[in-house]
RNA sequence: GCGGAAGUGGUGAAAUGGCAAACACACCAGCCUUAGGAGCUGGCGCCUGAAAAGGCUUGCGGGUUCAAGUCCCGCCUUCCGCACCA
């Protein structure tokens, strides 16, 4: 046995002497290829940005996947575990201007430095197939995939209201938007600015993303609830009101309004029909989920930006006037981020419309709380069952007519009344009818006399892929003089990013200013053309890199389809609950899209996905204005890799947010030194039983060890099949430890049989393998393990071996623990019974009294009520 | 406002409706020593008590149950997402 005192744990020459050889073996973490007969398991976690340094957050984002793929390869799975880099983005061309690096040499700098951390780690990345998104040899595939989706017309160009970063110089998406600041500067305030974008149709897939999701089981549920609630699908109706003819200049709009309204209300409905008056003439399309509440609609709201209003202020310079400073006024608000705590207000037109079922004339409305972008720019106001409604009518006097009765609680009838739990009220022929009934009714009839149609909407919106950048995939397309738009051939793909450019802080795109790139020739017509100055959002590099990885280096194809059969969809996907929306919605999208090409099989890129929190210092998120960024490096350099990782997996299950304490690193390390000490203790041991020494019945300290060690193989086992907290795997580790070290006294004085230690220890250090493989290789060779311990099998618990024959039953009595028997394990209830009346303490307090029930759960508790 | 998650010792946390606090961190006491950021042993929820012992305890208030941290109802707090979505 070796000297235990001159024992000592020290991480880093364990670990540099076994990082050394994996680097030497470099089809170690290799997947293999589909003949291999071996069941498949893909697990993924996301591809990081190359900011050049790991954080905390990406150890334990890549210690929870490299356990899995550790212990999968060990079940004996092929295992595709890649690993590449989200390369393109906008912090490349800010450090470029701060250090006038180019972003092609400080991304590919940044992404060797951080592969030397992984590597450090002892990650278990298969690199062969390594993505890098910002080499043509990449990007070459999103302007294909741009190109396929444009014939398919799924692209498209559009004008559009885009959210501009003054900082940035770019445009950005909505969801890149927090509080109406810039998600990378958020004290940027966004402004509003009209540019030509191109847009991806992913409404094309909104109800199959939407639909998808019920079968996406393996997904974390809020996240499904998310993407429902972006998705936000709508059902109700689309209904034209008519644009009253009469057009009268300014006046006393609100007045005027309001004796209108007066006179018009009290009407006999459904006299004066569509059929009347107007259904050739101009409308005004409103959108609603309740138009069985139209009979109570009493004016009509435009959105500021509707055209219809464009055209009314041409005419009336007042309300042009009026309008233009409630724009202003919404648009200073977005940028403020404090829209919604705007007050609705608005402006009487002048202008009124029909209400296509009875004729009613309303007044027209502007008002700011109607979206231009969503549903048609315009609604009916029916103040008496929508609250929105409700406060504005209240503000201006507008009439609140009550079209819907409440079915409960009749009398109590306060408005607004915004349930459909009712029926309907002052609404003609359709009084007496229930909601859903009513809105049956009212859209056939809307259908049948053209003014009007059941509608669904969504609140998803077309994914806008334009940025005026330079560090991006380059669109695809050119602008021809005499062809106008014309999609670059894929002969000529890919188009080349130059790399002599100038950055600035100029708006506009760079690509712009290099002429070598604008200029180029038609492939239509020969003639001189433009290229598109545009690049993608890069989100499109992440939307499909997944694939990529199963055929990385593919110079013919995105990716061979037959590949992508045998790995897909993903099996386990691991990642921060920040892209539970758009990268993920974006990705399904992709998926879908590639299916339609028949690129792929699969509806959905993920069978599961684990979303893990986040790590944080001292309750707060780490960031470097706080000064509270802990290093990775640093915590290698003094405790090791194996510490750090197991520490991120102990500290807190991995769904939870963790807080980052170097005590609990340093505890851990700890124990992984006990961990050694003791297996090399007892190696020698170990090693005498190599060979076809079998087991035998065992004395009680080899039985109980033995028990304590198929109870940790089956608790740790089920884990990582079920609830993959790790946190209780490493203390069941500890535990297990802490029992073999109680036992050290046995075990030194040769009371455990050879063969037994040899179980014990190298069983203990395949548990360890997946938290701590660097120590587990050093050990593993330690004891004589055959192979990598990468390819060892997993252990089995038996449960014979697991079984305790003796347990503790708690006994309460009225619920309230009194004492504790022991029985023997599966005795009956009536043993059991018969064991907690029999117990001192049990009769102490019953004696006399009177027993009303005795309630025996065997396994688990006796309580006995007593009276 | 709407939706979701969470609230347990000094700290991180554990607990298929069945002995609350496993496993650690910190702290306290002791041992060992070729003095280390080492190792080993023991203690450690709160209150009363010298002790023995007893009582209390999972954000708050109710409820279901023989039995509730766990299930149900209401409330409070924190975090996250969405937010004038017609």
């Amino acid at each position: 046995m070796a000297d235990e005192k001159e024992l000592r744990y020290e991480p880093a020459a364990i670990e540099e002497k076994w990082l050394e050889r994996w680097a030497a073996d470099p089809k170690l973490y290799a997947a293999e290829p589909a003949t291999c007969g071996k069941p498949k398991y893909y697990v993924l976690e996301m591809l990081p940005y190359p900011s050049g340094q790991l954080h905390m957050g990406h150890v334990r984002n890549y210690a929870i996947g490299d356990a899995l793929a550790r212990q999968m390869w060990m079940r004996g799975y092929n295992v595709l575990h890649p690993m590449g880099w989200d390369a393109f983005g906008l912090p490349a061309e800010n450090a470029a201007l701060k250090n006038n690096t180019p972003p092609r040499e400080w991304t590919l700098k940044n992404i060797a430095a951080m592969k030397r951390q992984f590597t450090r780690l002892g990650m278990a990345f298969d690199w062969a197939n390594e993505v890098t998104t910002c080499l043509p040899e990449y990007y070459r595939w999103n302007q294909w995939f741009f190109l396929r989706m444009f014939e398919k017309g799924l692209v498209y160009r559009k004008k559009s209201k885009v959210n501009w970063c003054p900082q940035c110089a770019t445009v950005l998406a909505n969801e890149q938007v927090v509080d109406g600041c810039c998600w990378r500067h958020d004290d940027t305030r966004v402004e509003q600015r009209d540019l030509e974008q191109w847009f991806l149709r992913i409404t094309h897939y909104a109800e199959e993303l939407l639909d998808g999701l019920e079968k996406l089981d393996g997904w974390p549920e809020k996240v499904r609830t998310m993407q429902r609630n972006w998705i936000g699908r709508s059902e109700g109706t689309e209904v034209d009101f008519f644009l009253e003819e009469s057009h009268q200049g300014p006046r006393d709009q609100e007045t005027k309004g309001r004796r209108d309204q007066e006179t018009q209300g009290r009407r006999d409905q459904g006299t004066k029909g569509p059929r009347d008056q107007g259904t050739e003439g101009p409308r005004i399309r409103v959108f609603t989920t309740r138009v069985d509440t139209i009979f109570g609609a009493t004016s009509v709201q435009l959105a500021p930006e509707h055209p219809l209003v464009r055209e009314f202020a041409a005419a009336n310079p007042e309300l042009k006037a009026q309008v233009e400073a409630m724009i202003a006024q919404q648009k200073a608000a977005k940028e403020a981020g404090d829209i919604g705590a705007i007050e609705k207000h608005g402006v009487a037109t002048g202008h009124f419309a029909l209400n296509p079922y009875n004729g009613e004339r309303v007044p027209i409305w502007v008002a700011n709380y109607i979206l231009m972008d969503y549903g048609t720019g315009a609604i009916m106001s029916v103040p008496a069952h929508d609250e929105r409604d409700f406060e504005f009518a209240t503000k201006y006097g507008i009439e609140i007519r009550q079209v819907i009765k409440p079915l409960q609680n009749e009398d109590a009838a306060k408005l607004p009344f915004c349930s459909e739990e009712g029926v309907l009220v002052n609404s003609g022929t359709y009084d007496g009818l229930t909601c859903a009934e009513a809105q049956n009714q009212l859209q056939k009839a809307a259908a049948r006399k053209g003014f009007g149609e059941a509608k669904v909407i969504y609140r998803l919106k077309d994914w806008g892929v334009s940025r005026q950048r330079y560090w991006g995939t380059p669109i695809p397309m050119m602008h021809c003089e005499r062809c106008g738009l014309v999609a670059v051939p894929d002969a000529q793909l890919p188009v080349l990013l130059p790399d002599q450019i100038e950055i600035t802080q100029q708006g506009g795109s760079p690509l712009g200013r290099v002429p070598e790139f604008v200029n180029t020739a038609c492939p239509q017509c020969g003639g001189a053309a433009r290229r598109e100055t545009d690049t993608m959002d890069t989100f499109v590099d992440s939307s499909w890199y997944f694939y990529r990885y199963t055929d990385a280096r593919n110079g013919e194809a995105p990716f061979d389809s037959a590949k992508a059969r045998y790995w897909f969809p993903i099996d386990q996907y691991i990642g921060g609950v920040e892209h539970a929306i758009l990268h993920l919605i974006y990705s399904r999208f992709w998926t879908k899209v590639m299916r339609d090409l028949g690129l792929v099989e699969n509806d959905e890129p993920a069978r599961r996905l684990f979303t893990q929190g986040m790590v944080l210092k001292d309750g707060a998120k780490m960031s470097k204005s706080k000064g509270n960024v802990v290093s990775p490096d640093e915590m290698i350099a003094r405790y090791g890799a194996d510490a750090a990782r197991m520490y991120a997996l102990f500290a807190a299950p991995p769904d939870r947010d963790l807080d980052w304490q170097e005590d609990g690193v340093a505890g851990v390390s700890r124990f992984l030194g006990r961990v050694y000490r003791l297996v090399v203790k007892y190696a020698p041991v170990a090693r005498m039983a190599a060979g076809s020494a079998t087991i035998s019945a065992g004395n009680p300290v080899e039985v109980q060890l033995r028990r304590k060690l198929h109870q940790t193989i089956a608790k740790i086992t089920q884990d990582f099949e079920g609830r993959w907290h790790f946190n209780t795997c490493v203390a069941a580790i500890m535990e297990l430890v802490n029992e073999l070290q109680g036992a050290d006294g046995r075990l030194a004085a040769g009371e455990v049989a050879a063969p037994v230690v040899r179980e014990l220890l190298q069983s203990l250090v395949l548990l360890l393998a997946p938290f701590a493989p660097l120590l587990a290789a050093e050990l593993w060779e330690q004891l004589g393990g055959e192979g990598a311990v990468l390819h060892a099998p997993w252990p089995q618990s038996d449960p014979a071996l697991a079984k305790e024959d003796e347990i503790e039953i708690p006994v309460q009595i009225n619920g309230k623990l009194v004492s504790v028997v022991r029985v023997a394990a599966g005795s009956d209830a009536k043993t059991i019974e018969a064991a907690a009346l029999a117990d001192a303490k049990v009769q102490a307090r019953t004696a006399g009294k009177n027993m009303a029930k005795v309630i025996v759960v065997p396994g688990r508790t006796v309580n006995l009520v007593v009276k």
